[in-house]
DNA sequence: CTAGGATCATCAATT
DNA sequence: ATGATCCTAG
């Protein structure tokens, strides 16, 4: 079979070790993706069916390559199942959840609606929501379901502490109302699914004896609970190979538990371990980089990427004056380069967030070049896409009162914040839903018009409903802007021209990729319903739609880069609390820290040939013009490795580029500007302030800014901040302790 | 009661 | 840029 020719030793053991639990530890570039798809030819070669085969990616987008290489090496393989834990779960309970209480229909929530239904929550428990923000109890309620701990359990392990019993009742308070929307969280769809298979054997054996093999990828960015599921499905045969980097675990924020990678050999008895630790990627400087800078890390299973690639060119290191010099450097080179011969999508630039992609877009406009952005606000958050989306959410699962609620007056129809307060304690008291409430809203005392409008809305969702029953997904769109009149609402509402126009874009484009999906659906013969279509869109990434197709040039953080590959990366923003972040600085532990450097290594790892490093000595970051040491990973990257170019001599050349956009953005912005309240401030150079989020410093200077006046201020640990005067706050302190 | 405007605080990474 | 909050005018 060809599949050997081309693969190295490690490689080829890999492939053939098909039979029980497999650890392969797959460094960056060492072609671990090859070997998946191979080993799974390989078993299908050998007489497995892939109706047997699982193997569970990360990302959509890697699935649905991951099938089409195994296709194309087989002439078959559709029937193998290859998705994300997400995407594998949503299936699962689709077909079984009823037997533990939910309806298949259920609706997932994302995270804006989850936050919407924590505030109500707190609100209707008069929880000041100043103390315990509804982030902070979703965040704790999210590590819990990570840890399969219940809302019992929690409440059982709280004890006497008073902060913990009140976020176990808030955990138990959010998981009833889930269960009464018939609402399941990210969380809770790998949650639910273990908890479906322990509480019914039947259902696990039926999964058991159908996935004889599985395999998992990027193994070291999954969580207990995933872990579990995977110990599971894999507890009868035992042909689990799992496949991941201990040093690209980067995930740990959202409960990714980097000792699954590490304990594998413990938790699956006999084991094997197969390292792939040849890289063809990149080019040896780039991998002595990464190298140097990993291996300041302690918690690391330990391996040393080689490759016998050259050493091609050195990594060039810029500094800029300031964060926009630095973006216009960026564009600079990637038309220099271009002008030689490169193509745009050669190139990528990577940041640490995704507020940073701003400037550099701003560049890229200004210079004509053609570039895309993945990430950030994602198509499916808009508002005006979800207000859309909430209408088929309500009309699929009428228990969802945060989508009904969503729309309850959205267009307007003249339905306010007292209608629906009364409607939903009505509901309460009752203890009926949300909708059947709206439904005998003549019964509640105080409505406008007696419920008029609110029957109206009722009779509309109930017509959607109706004619949803029988007609495809895209014309239930229509039907919805047609009844609603939405697209013309937008317009009336919406002051600023162009975001209407570009949301009513938007509209238009969800209805484009409704028909798309009846289109794929009847292709592949499968469910063209409205729950299969809210399912699509509630599991989509923004990685999953950037095709490498388009000629141009691609932003995104270093998280979202992670599996890809360029021929060129710019890796900008490289300054201490930005990269690594101020949080993880702060930290006392090394986690933080440890997981910023494994950051950095995927970062450097993504680059084939060039690898370019940047920073600023100036950068306005959230509200403040902030002076940032450079990164301390520069100092783990060799010197020999790195060459500085064009520091100062570049810089007299940056104010050159073609003036127009940007100025008139500076111009807009100086006159939006609010005029100083105050004259000059209370405190004068030598002075000590307070400042609410930095705490005490010093005052170095004061200097006037147009109308107002900039104040530099150096602060013990942190270094020095700029602030405007009047909008900072800023109070004179004595200079004590 | 509701709509609409102004003001203010906030802001990592993602399925 | 967005949401929460407060104010004023119908």
């Amino acid at each position: 079979m060809d599949i050997f020719t081309s693969l190295n030793p490690a490689q080829r053991e890999a492939v053939m070790a098909t039979e029980g639990p497999l650890l392969l530890l797959a460094g960056a570039g060492s072609g671990k993706t090859r070997v998946l798809v191979n080993r799974i030819a390989y078993m299908v070669y050998n007489g497995v069916r892939p109706f047997n085969i699982l193997a569970i990616t990360f990302t959509n987008k890697a699935a649905r390559e991951m099938k089409e290489r195994i296709g194309k090496l087989l002439g078959e393989g559709g029937d193998v199942w290859a998705s994300t834990f997400h995407s594998m779960c949503v299936r699962i309970l689709r077909r079984d959840i009823e037997k533990i209480g939910y309806d298949g229909k259920f609706t997932i929530y994302d995270t804006e609606d989850v936050a919407k239904l924590m505030k109500q929550i707190l609100k209707e428990r008069n929880v000041n929501d100043k103390l315990l923000p509804a982030q902070t109890v979703l965040g704790v309620i999210g590590r819990k379901k990570d840890m399969l701990i219940t809302p019992q359990m929690y409440i059982n392990d709280a004890g006497s502490d008073f902060r913990e019993q009140q976020l176990a009742e808030l955990y138990d308070a959010y998981q009833k109302r889930l269960r009464a929307n018939n609402a399941l969280d990210f969380d809770d769809l790998i949650f639910q699914t273990v908890e479906l298979f322990r509480k019914k054997p039947e259902v696990l054996d039926r999964y058991q004896n159908r996935f004889l093999y599985i395999s998992v990828d990027e193994y070291q960015d999954t969580n207990y609970c995933q872990y579990q599921l995977v110990k599971l499905l894999s507890a009868k045969h035992g042909n689990i190979c799992v496949v991941g980097d201990d040093d690209q675990s980067i995930y740990g924020w959202r409960g990714a538990d980097i000792r699954n990678i590490l304990d594998f050999e413990k938790d699956f008895p006999g084991a094997r371990t197969i390292r792939l630790e040849q890289n063809y990627r990149s080019t040896s400087t780039i991998l002595d980089a990464a190298n140097a800078v990993i291996k300041n890390n302690r918690r690391r299973k330990g391996k040393t990427l080689w490759t016998e690639n050259l050493a091609g060119t050195p990594i060039m290191y810029h500094t800029a004056r300031t964060d926009i010099e630095e973006a216009a450097f960026v564009v600079g080179e990637i038309k220099e380069k271009k002008a030689e011969g490169a193509a745009y999508r050669d190139f990528s630039v990577l940041y640490r967030m995704n507020a940073q992609s701003r400037l550099i877009e701003d560049h890229l406009v200004r210079e004509s070049v053609p570039y895309r952005v993945v990430g950030g606000v994602r198509f499916y958050e808009r508002r005006e896409v979800k207000d859309v989306l909430a209408y088929l959410k309500a009309i699929n699962n009428p228990l969802d009162d945060i989508s009904l609620r969503r729309i309850l007056n959205v267009p307007r129809r003249g339905i306010g914040e007292e209608t629906e307060n009364r409607i939903s304690a009505y509901a309460m008291e009752m203890e009926v839903p949300f909708y059947d409430a709206m439904e005998s809203c003549g019964e509640i005392g105080g409505l406008p018009y007696n419920g008029k409008r609110v029957k109206e809305f009722a009779n509309l969702m109930e017509g959607l409903t109706a004619y949803a029953a029988e007609k495809p997904v895209a014309e239930v769109i229509q039907e919805v802007l047609k009844q609603t009149d939405y697209v013309n609402e937008l317009h009336s509402t919406e002051h600023d021209k162009d975001v209407a126009k570009d949301r009513a874009g938007n509209v238009l484009e969800l209805l484009a990729k409704a028909e798309e999906f009846e289109k794929q659906a009847e292709k592949e013969n499968t469910s063209a319903s409205l729950a299969a279509f809210l399912e699509e869109v509630a599991l989509v990434a923004d990685i999953d739609n950037y095709a490498e197709g388009h000629d141009a040039v691609v932003l995104m953080t270093v998280h979202s880069a992670k599996g890809l590959e360029f021929n060129t990366v710019f890796l900008a923003g490289f300054e201490e609390h930005v990269f690594p972040t101020s949080r993880s600085i702060f930290d006392t532990s090394e986690t933080g820290l440890e997981e910023e450097r494994r950051l950095c290594y995927v970062a450097i790892t993504r680059a084939r040939e060039r690898l370019f490093i940047t920073n600023a000595r100036s950068r306005r970051l959230f509200h403040e013009t902030a002076y940032n040491q450079p990164s301390r990973f520069l100092k783990e990257i060799p010197v020999n490795l790195v060459e500085t170019v064009g520091t100062e001599t570049r810089n007299s050349e940056f104010p050159r580029f073609s003036p127009l956009a940007g100025n008139m953005r500076l111009l807009q912005k100086a006159h939006t500007m609010p005029a100083p309240k105050t004259g000059p401030p209370a405190y004068v150079e030598g002075d000590s302030v307070l400042q609410k989020k930095y705490g005490k410093g010093k005052v170095l200077a004061i200097k006037p800014a147009g109308a107002d006046y900039e104040v530099t201020v150096e602060f013990p640990g942190i270094g020095q901040k700029k602030f405007m005067a009047h909008l900072s706050n800023l109070e004179k302190t004595n200079g004590d302790d």
